[in-house]
RNA sequence: GCCCCCAUCGUCUAGUGGCCUAGGACACCACCCUUUCAAGGUGGCGGCACGGGUUCGAAUCCCGUUGGGGGUGCCA
């Protein structure tokens, strides 16, 4: 427990989804903690009511776990629940409070906004800073603002300057007497010796605000990284409503942990070299708060895919081939789907795209898509080259190459190259016109079934009406 | 409105005063390979927002403009 090294902190609230972003700052500080031999807390900031739920929670732990955070690992601590830390909260507010830092309001916020309004000047204006309240029902309690400048030493903006003319006297505790988000954060990271506070650019705003706490409360303020948020195509910030931010949405949708965080780590960041395609170990390695970038990046899923497929074609066939089985159906046999794996692993960008490509091999007949099948009949000599190829796969040797020797061959009988010749017969075997080598799907599929197929599309016209 | 942050190809980035005729990746285009589609290979398109300085020399430093973003709750 007792570490001396440097101790970071993720301290998400919880909201039923784990942010890509907050993935990416997660990261951010786990890379850090692990580098520097120090410490990764989490603690769910649970505070406000509304967003309290016990298995949110677990949520966050697991995809936490599945971009490779672990609770199991030596330098995880936690997680805490701010929602504990109440009476901590309070007390520290109650210390101020008698110090003369802190003082008692009751005016309700319909009362600030006139105010502001009748002065011209927006925020809280200080009205009851002098007017010696005392605790009560509905009285809020504000922080008394020093006047002057707050220099916050940033690690990845560098010296950031505010004049407290612009910060207001900020709430601490509501008029419920219940601690806010400001206070309860600085209380908290006092309590579990932060050192570093990483985390989104949103912040930066807050930041000379803890600063000031912090102070007022007797003790040197954490180092600050304040890191770029992610943002969609139209530069704002990535958000729930418009954008597809859950972490587990794109676990779902067949992305790689390793894809994932590797590509979230070139948001804002780069590894040295010419390949953005490094290993974790490395990346811990090179990881540097002060190399951050400042401005926003934007989340390009094209890029997250096309990482995916690199790690996906990357994989050993017999891992592949393990990792595929949790994406196609129980039923599917997995002797058949092993002969063609290396033929689909070159193929898919996702995982949910593999059951897709070889569905075709696991049903006893199979759905030809009118688009495809009415688009390759077009061809004049495509009936009588499917035609013919029954009849030549009936008798010839079942395997690879014999196979795609009788059909170039009977190909040429009829003027057409081997691209041309297979059309046909992969839209009766397969219903699709694109998918895997045609060969070897048929070799594994076995004449029976081929030969069944082809005959069956040799009963449809050549126009097929469309699904819908 | 006010406060703060930011600005290199469409996008993510390398670049930290001369190695830059600005490098890589994604996307896009072409060609090669090829049984469809991919994968792979080769090549191409494409950028230092603008204007002033500083300097022998600026993508790199300073100022301004413009343009983005974040914040502005008795949410976190």
């Amino acid at each position: 427990m007792s570490s001396s090294g440097p101790r970071f902190r993720f301290a998400p609230s919880p909201t039923g989804y784990f942010h890509v972003g907050g993935a990416r700052t997660a990261l951010y500080n786990w890379a850090l903690a692990k580098r520097l031999g120090g410490r990764f807390v989490l603690r769910i900031e649970d505070t406000d009511e509304a967003r309290n739920r016990p298995e949110w929670t677990t949520g966050i732990i697991d995809a936490l776990a599945w971009i490779g955070i672990s609770t199991e690992d030596p330098a995880f601590e936690g997680p805490y629940f701010q929602s504990e830390y109440a009476s901590a909260h309070i007390a520290a507010a109650e210390r101020l409070y008698e110090s003369g830092l802190a003082y008692y309001c009751d005016l309700t916020s319909e009362q600030i906004q006139e105010r502001a309004k009748a002065s011209g000047t927006p925020g809280y204006d200080g009205y009851s800073r002098d007017r010696g309240l005392g605790p009560g029902p509905g009285h809020v309690l504000r922080f008394r603002v020093p006047s002057g400048q707050t220099v916050v030493n940033d690690l990845v903006r560098g010296t950031v300057e505010f004049d407290s003319a612009h910060v207001e006297d900020f709430v601490l505790l509501r008029g419920n007497g219940t601690p806010m988000f400001l206070l309860a954060n600085v209380v908290d990271d006092m309590a579990m010796q932060i050192t570093h506070v990483v985390r989104a650019e949103e912040h930066l705003p807050n930041t000379p605000k803890q600063q000031m706490l912090w102070e007022a409360l007797g003790a040197d303020p954490p180092v600050w990284a304040h890191v770029p948020v992610l943002v969609n195509e139209q530069r704002k910030k990535l958000s729930k409503r418009r954008d597809k931010v859950a972490l587990e949405q794109y676990r779902a949708e067949g992305y790689l942990a390793d894809a994932m965080v590797n590509y979230l780590m070139t948001l804002g960041w780069a590894p040295s070299g010419d390949t953005e395609i490094v290993p974790w170990a490395q990346i811990q390695e090179a990881f540097r708060l002060e190399d951050v970038n400042h401005a926003p990046a934007f989340f390009d899923v094209k890029k997250l895919t096309a990482f995916n497929g690199d790690y996906i074609r990357m994989m050993p066939p017999e891992v592949f081939v393990a990792a595929a089985s949790d994406w196609i159906p129980a039923e599917w046999d997995r002797d058949v789907f092993t002969r063609v794996s290396d033929l689909v692993q070159t193929r898919v960008a996702t995982m949910t795209e593999i059951a897709t490509m070889v569905d075709f091999l696991f049903t006893d007949t199979v759905d030809i898509d009118p688009a495809s099948w009415n688009k390759t009949m077009k061809a004049s000599e495509a009936r009588a080259v499917l035609s013919d190829a029954a009849k030549v796969y009936e008798i010839c040797q079942w395997d690879t190459a014999s196979l795609k020797n009788e059909l170039e061959m009977l190909g040429e009988s009829h003027g057409v190259k081997l691209g041309k010749a297979q059309a046909p017969v992969r839209v009766a075997v397969t219903g699709r016109s694109v998918g895997p080598p045609l060969f070897e799907s048929l070799e594994v599929l076995g004449r029976e079934a081929v030969l069944a197929r082809m005959r069956a599309a040799l009963e449809l016209p050549d126009s097929l009406a469309a699904d819908e």
